[in-house]
DNA sequence: ATGGTTGATCCTCAA
Protein backbone atom coordinates (compact mmCIF):
# COMPACT_ATOMS: atom_id res chain seq x y z
CA UNK A 1 0.00 0.00 0.00
CA UNK A 2 0.94 3.50 -0.99
CA UNK A 3 0.44 6.07 1.20
CA UNK A 4 1.11 9.81 0.56
CA UNK A 5 1.09 13.55 1.89
CA UNK A 6 1.07 16.61 0.69
CA UNK A 7 0.06 20.06 1.70
CA UNK A 8 -1.49 21.26 -1.52
CA UNK A 9 -2.03 25.01 -1.09
CA UNK A 10 -5.55 24.98 -2.08
CA UNK A 11 -7.45 21.61 -3.74
CA UNK A 12 -9.40 23.48 -6.04
CA UNK A 13 -6.80 25.37 -7.87
CA UNK A 14 -4.28 22.21 -8.01
CA UNK A 15 -7.07 19.70 -8.58
CA UNK A 16 -5.39 18.64 -12.12
CA UNK A 17 -2.13 18.08 -10.17
CA UNK A 18 -4.04 16.02 -7.97
CA UNK A 19 -5.36 13.26 -10.18
CA UNK A 20 -1.53 13.53 -12.52
CA UNK A 21 -0.20 12.96 -8.96
CA UNK A 22 -2.66 10.07 -7.82
CA UNK A 23 -1.79 8.50 -11.27
CA UNK A 24 1.94 8.96 -11.58
CA UNK A 25 2.97 7.18 -8.42
CA UNK A 26 -0.32 4.71 -8.34
CA UNK A 27 -1.51 6.27 -4.69
CA UNK A 28 -3.77 4.10 -2.56
CA UNK A 29 -4.26 6.98 0.24
CA UNK A 30 -3.67 11.03 -0.33
CA UNK A 31 -3.76 12.80 3.30
CA UNK A 32 -4.35 16.42 1.81
CA UNK A 33 -3.67 19.78 3.98
CA UNK A 34 -4.59 23.63 3.58
CA UNK A 35 -7.58 22.31 0.75
CA UNK A 36 -8.69 25.51 1.53
CA UNK A 37 -12.55 24.22 0.35
CA UNK A 38 -15.77 24.39 2.24
CA UNK A 39 -17.10 20.04 1.16
CA UNK A 40 -19.92 21.12 -1.04
CA UNK A 41 -16.64 22.97 -3.07
CA UNK A 42 -14.76 20.16 -3.80
CA UNK A 43 -14.67 19.28 -7.46
CA UNK A 44 -13.75 15.82 -6.29
CA UNK A 45 -15.52 13.64 -9.32
CA UNK A 46 -12.40 13.58 -11.10
CA UNK A 47 -11.09 11.11 -8.61
CA UNK A 48 -13.81 9.62 -7.73
CA UNK A 49 -14.35 7.99 -11.19
CA UNK A 50 -10.77 7.33 -10.66
CA UNK A 51 -11.55 4.83 -7.91
CA UNK A 52 -11.23 6.96 -4.78
CA UNK A 53 -13.26 7.53 -2.03
CA UNK A 54 -13.16 11.20 -0.32
CA UNK A 55 -13.31 12.55 3.52
CA UNK A 56 -12.91 15.77 3.91
CA UNK A 57 -12.19 18.12 7.07
CA UNK A 58 -13.77 20.41 4.83
CA UNK A 59 -13.35 24.13 5.36
CA UNK A 60 -13.27 28.10 4.58
CA UNK A 61 -10.05 28.10 7.06
CA UNK A 62 -6.59 27.92 5.85
CA UNK A 63 -6.48 24.62 7.17
CA UNK A 64 -8.37 22.21 5.96
CA UNK A 65 -7.71 18.43 5.25
CA UNK A 66 -8.87 15.86 3.35
CA UNK A 67 -8.23 12.18 2.62
CA UNK A 68 -8.43 10.57 -0.21
CA UNK A 69 -8.42 6.40 -0.04
CA UNK A 70 -9.36 3.70 -3.15
CA UNK A 71 -8.66 0.84 -0.19
CA UNK A 72 -11.19 2.01 2.15
CA UNK A 73 -12.41 4.86 4.23
CA UNK A 74 -13.80 3.85 7.60
CA UNK A 75 -14.43 5.49 11.20
CA UNK A 76 -13.76 9.41 9.76
CA UNK A 77 -12.99 11.57 12.63
CA UNK A 78 -12.21 14.94 12.64
CA UNK A 79 -10.41 16.98 15.62
CA UNK A 80 -9.14 15.07 18.90
CA UNK A 81 -10.16 14.80 22.43
CA UNK A 82 -9.19 18.47 24.69
CA UNK A 83 -8.31 20.21 21.09
CA UNK A 84 -9.87 23.69 21.42
CA UNK A 85 -12.73 23.78 19.26
CA UNK A 86 -13.18 20.11 19.08
CA UNK A 87 -16.73 19.17 18.19
CA UNK A 88 -17.51 23.14 17.29
CA UNK A 89 -18.95 22.71 13.58
CA UNK A 90 -17.65 26.03 13.03
CA UNK A 91 -14.65 25.85 15.34
CA UNK A 92 -11.69 26.40 12.16
CA UNK A 93 -9.05 25.03 14.25
CA UNK A 94 -11.17 21.87 15.02
CA UNK A 95 -11.03 21.62 10.97
CA UNK A 96 -7.06 21.01 11.14
CA UNK A 97 -6.98 18.00 11.41
CA UNK A 98 -8.91 14.29 10.37
CA UNK A 99 -8.75 10.98 10.53
CA UNK A 100 -9.94 7.54 8.70
CA UNK A 101 -8.97 3.68 8.84
CA UNK A 102 -7.42 2.67 5.02
CA UNK A 103 -6.35 -0.39 4.48
CA UNK A 104 -6.21 -1.51 8.12
CA UNK A 105 -4.34 1.67 8.97
CA UNK A 106 -5.47 4.75 10.80
CA UNK A 107 -4.12 7.62 9.27
CA UNK A 108 -4.43 11.45 10.43
CA UNK A 109 -4.20 14.02 7.99
CA UNK A 110 -2.63 16.85 10.11
CA UNK A 111 -1.87 20.68 9.69
CA UNK A 112 -0.21 21.81 12.66
CA UNK A 113 -0.78 25.42 13.48
CA UNK A 114 1.91 27.86 11.63
CA UNK A 115 2.37 29.63 15.00
CA UNK A 116 2.82 32.68 12.59
CA UNK A 117 5.53 34.50 14.90
CA UNK A 118 7.39 33.54 18.59
CA UNK A 119 5.49 36.77 20.39
CA UNK A 120 1.91 35.84 18.44
CA UNK A 121 -0.89 33.96 20.11
CA UNK A 122 -0.62 31.84 17.64
CA UNK A 123 2.81 30.75 18.62
CA UNK A 124 1.32 29.63 22.28
CA UNK A 125 -1.82 27.72 21.05
CA UNK A 126 0.76 25.35 18.43
CA UNK A 127 2.69 24.21 21.64
CA UNK A 128 -0.53 23.48 23.12
CA UNK A 129 -2.36 21.84 20.23
CA UNK A 130 0.65 19.77 19.96
CA UNK A 131 0.55 18.81 23.85
CA UNK A 132 -3.32 17.96 23.27
CA UNK A 133 -2.50 15.79 20.08
CA UNK A 134 0.23 14.22 21.96
CA UNK A 135 -2.24 13.33 24.25
CA UNK A 136 -4.19 11.79 22.24
CA UNK A 137 -1.93 9.98 20.16
CA UNK A 138 -0.05 7.85 22.95
CA UNK A 139 -3.59 6.09 23.16
CA UNK A 140 -3.32 4.93 19.24
CA UNK A 141 0.66 3.76 19.27
CA UNK A 142 -0.82 0.05 20.13
CA UNK A 143 -2.54 0.21 16.78
CA UNK A 144 -1.43 0.60 13.04
CA UNK A 145 -1.52 4.45 13.15
CA UNK A 146 0.18 6.83 10.71
CA UNK A 147 0.42 10.58 11.79
CA UNK A 148 0.82 12.95 8.39
CA UNK A 149 0.85 16.14 7.16
CA UNK A 150 2.82 19.23 7.65
CA UNK A 151 4.28 19.99 11.09
CA UNK A 152 5.07 22.95 10.46
CA UNK A 153 8.41 22.60 12.56
CA UNK A 154 11.73 21.96 11.10
CA UNK A 155 13.36 19.38 13.97
CA UNK A 156 17.08 19.43 12.99
CA UNK A 157 19.28 22.03 11.88
CA UNK A 158 20.17 20.40 8.72
CA UNK A 159 16.34 20.44 8.12
CA UNK A 160 16.87 24.16 7.39
CA UNK A 161 18.45 25.97 4.29
CA UNK A 162 20.11 28.97 6.62
CA UNK A 163 19.40 28.86 10.48
CA UNK A 164 20.72 32.21 10.34
CA UNK A 165 17.34 33.06 8.77
CA UNK A 166 15.13 31.65 11.56
CA UNK A 167 17.29 33.04 14.44
CA UNK A 168 14.17 34.76 15.34
CA UNK A 169 11.68 32.72 13.81
CA UNK A 170 8.73 30.26 14.73
CA UNK A 171 9.52 26.38 12.99
CA UNK A 172 12.93 26.03 14.73
CA UNK A 173 12.44 27.54 18.31
CA UNK A 174 13.59 24.52 21.41
CA UNK A 175 9.86 24.59 22.53
CA UNK A 176 8.41 23.21 19.08
CA UNK A 177 11.13 21.02 18.62
CA UNK A 178 10.95 19.49 21.91
CA UNK A 179 6.80 19.11 21.10
CA UNK A 180 7.78 17.19 17.90
CA UNK A 181 10.53 15.33 19.54
CA UNK A 182 8.07 14.27 22.55
CA UNK A 183 6.13 11.78 19.55
CA UNK A 184 9.79 10.25 18.96
CA UNK A 185 9.83 9.81 22.50
CA UNK A 186 6.59 8.45 23.36
CA UNK A 187 7.43 5.85 20.49
CA UNK A 188 6.19 7.17 17.34
CA UNK A 189 8.89 6.70 14.44
CA UNK A 190 9.47 9.69 11.66
CA UNK A 191 9.56 6.64 8.59
CA UNK A 192 10.84 8.73 5.95
CA UNK A 193 14.13 10.27 7.42
CA UNK A 194 15.65 6.97 6.93
CA UNK A 195 15.00 6.40 3.38
CA UNK A 196 16.11 10.38 1.92
CA UNK A 197 19.67 10.65 2.94
CA UNK A 198 21.03 14.37 2.43
CA UNK A 199 21.53 16.49 1.14
CA UNK A 200 17.77 16.61 -0.90
CA UNK A 201 15.98 16.43 2.43
CA UNK A 202 13.28 19.70 2.04
CA UNK A 203 9.51 19.45 1.60
CA UNK A 204 8.52 23.24 1.15
CA UNK A 205 10.13 25.78 -0.61
CA UNK A 206 8.65 29.37 0.35
CA UNK A 207 7.27 30.55 -2.92
CA UNK A 208 9.25 34.19 -2.05
CA UNK A 209 13.06 34.89 -3.85
CA UNK A 210 13.24 32.14 -6.04
CA UNK A 211 13.52 29.60 -3.03
CA UNK A 212 12.90 26.11 -5.37
CA UNK A 213 14.92 27.13 -7.76
CA UNK A 214 18.09 28.06 -5.33
CA UNK A 215 17.21 24.81 -3.21
CA UNK A 216 16.52 27.31 -0.44
CA UNK A 217 13.82 25.27 1.84
CA UNK A 218 12.84 23.54 5.07
CA UNK A 219 11.66 19.89 6.28
CA UNK A 220 8.29 20.31 7.98
CA UNK A 221 6.49 17.76 6.43
CA UNK A 222 6.16 14.39 8.03
CA UNK A 223 4.90 10.94 8.22
CA UNK A 224 5.11 9.50 11.92
CA UNK A 225 4.41 5.69 12.07
CA UNK A 226 3.35 3.76 15.22
CA UNK A 227 5.83 0.72 15.91
CA UNK A 228 3.87 -1.86 13.97
CA UNK A 229 3.41 0.62 11.23
CA UNK A 230 7.10 1.66 10.81
CA UNK A 231 7.82 -2.19 10.87
CA UNK A 232 5.86 -2.46 7.40
CA UNK A 233 7.29 0.35 5.89
CA UNK A 234 9.81 -1.20 2.91
CA UNK A 235 9.83 2.57 1.04
CA UNK A 236 9.73 6.41 1.41
CA UNK A 237 10.32 9.07 -0.85
CA UNK A 238 9.80 13.37 -1.22
CA UNK A 239 8.75 13.85 -4.93
CA UNK A 240 10.15 16.91 -5.13
CA UNK A 241 9.68 17.46 -9.35
CA UNK A 242 5.92 17.97 -8.14
CA UNK A 243 7.67 21.38 -6.75
CA UNK A 244 8.82 22.45 -10.06
CA UNK A 245 7.21 24.43 -12.64
CA UNK A 246 4.32 27.09 -12.53
CA UNK A 247 1.07 26.60 -10.58
CA UNK A 248 3.04 24.53 -8.25
CA UNK A 249 2.19 24.22 -4.09
CA UNK A 250 4.65 25.38 -2.14
CA UNK A 251 5.19 22.13 -0.68
CA UNK A 252 6.18 19.00 -2.34
CA UNK A 253 4.43 15.45 -1.55
CA UNK A 254 5.55 12.36 0.83
CA UNK A 255 4.88 9.12 0.10
CA UNK A 256 5.83 5.73 2.31
CA UNK A 257 4.77 1.81 0.82
CA UNK A 258 3.76 -0.10 3.26
CA UNK A 259 4.06 -3.65 3.00
C1' DA B 1 14.13 45.67 8.95
C1' DT B 2 12.22 44.78 4.56
C1' DG B 3 10.79 42.34 0.76
C1' DG B 4 9.37 38.85 -2.12
C1' DT B 5 4.79 35.23 -4.06
C1' DT B 6 0.51 32.73 -3.92
C1' DG B 7 -4.60 31.76 -2.96
C1' DA B 8 -8.86 33.05 -1.05
C1' DT B 9 -12.95 35.35 2.26
C1' DC B 10 -9.72 39.02 -3.30
C1' DC B 11 -7.24 45.40 -2.05
C1' DT B 12 -6.62 42.39 2.91
C1' DC B 13 -5.18 38.42 5.33
C1' DA B 14 -2.66 34.10 6.05
C1' DA B 15 1.00 31.47 4.75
Amino acid sequence: MRIATWNVNSLRSRIDRVEALLKRHDIDVLALQETKAREDQLPLMGVESMGYEVAAAGTSQWNGVAILSRVGLEEVQVGFEGMPGFGDPVAPEARAIGAAVCGGVRIWSLYVPNGRKVDDPHYVYKLDWLARLRENAQGWLGEDTALVGDWNIAPRDEDVFDMTQFAKSTHVTPPERAAFQAFLDDGYVDVVRPHTPGPDVYTYWDYYRQRFERNRGLRIDFVLGSTSLAERVTHAFIDREERAGTGASDHAPVLVDVR
